[in-house]
DNA sequence: ATGGGCACCTGGCTGC
DNA sequence: TGCAGCCAGGTGCCCA
């Protein structure tokens, strides 16, 4: 491993190189937007916060600027860690990853059975907060971000706007629906591409095209052709058609 | 427990 | 052309 720029979002120890060296994966896994490489001795937790990107590259291809860090295979080839804004992470844990602090209390995947309709309800209750701030927050759906929870709740035809808890049921299994709908179309296609987002190969996402809100504001409604509105949410911007979500 | 606000950082775009 | 200001795909943490 080759680490060429250790101030992450927390900073990489100076050991870290020499603990990963001569290790077999033996299995790479996901939580929330956790991947989890798992090692001979411990597993790797990294993030690519919101502008990183992994790449899998040929040996010797010269890194560039915001490359902050490569682990190298046995075949040569280069697992590349790019990030302009350095709020991704690496960290490392020698014991059950799912135990570690960061992911200890995640509530349940969006596309996993345990998030249904009678989840969401039950999650809403008591809960004061825009619906839109509630699915970004990892306690109660993890992997929502900022574009497909204005997505989701577009489809779902419910204001970001609406308290948690005055979320009828039915609406509860609308966006449940919804949501992974939405998510399962994203990953089918490759994610969204606004900027620079790339996959392992540095191939764009294709999912902006299908963007119902998102970035959107001022354009017409897809469904009905009033203008899609932009507001801000817990400092995050969020899209929707006032005409079509209450 | 809940909610709100701030922090981290760089780059790209807009408008003067 | 230069520069200030604003905005951006995330999320942990601190405070009330």
């Amino acid at each position: 491993m080759v680490v060429r720029e250790r101030r992450l979002r927390w900073p990489i120890p100076a050991n870290f190189e020499a603990m990963l060296r001569l290790q077999t994966v033996h299995r790479v896994a996901r939580r929330a937007k956790y991947i989890l490489i798992t090692l001979d001795s411990g597993t790797l937790i990294l993030h690519l916060g919101m502008s990183g990107s992994l790449r899998l590259l040929a040996a010797g291809v010269p890194p560039r600027a915001h490359d902050h860090w490569d682990i190298e295979l046995d075949s040569g080839r280069l697992l590349r860690f790019h990030d302009p804004r350095r709020f991704g992470s690496l960290l490392w844990t020698e014991s059950d990853p799912l135990e570690h602090p960061l992911l200890a209390k995640l509530a349940p995947e969006p596309l996993s059975a345990a998030f249904d309709a009678e989840y969401l309800y039950r999650a809403t209750r008591r809960r004061a907060v825009a619906i839109k701030q509630l699915l970004m927050n990892s306690q109660v759906v993890v992997g929502l971000g900022n574009i497909y929870a204005s997505e989701a709740l577009f489809h779902a035809r419910i204001s970001p706007r609406r308290s948690a808890r005055r979320l009828s049921r039915a609406q509860a299994e609308a966006l449940v629906r919804s949501i992974k709908d939405v998510l399962a179309e994203a990953i089918k296609i490759g994610g969204t591409t606004l900027r620079d987002y790339v996959d392992a190969e540095g191939t764009p996402g294709y999912f902006a095209q299908r963007l119902y809100v998102y970035e959107r504001a001022g354009e017409p409604c897809r469904v009905c052709k009033s203008p899609v509105k932009q507001i801000v949410q817990g400092q995050r911007s969020t899209y929707w058609c006032p005409a079509c979500q209450r």
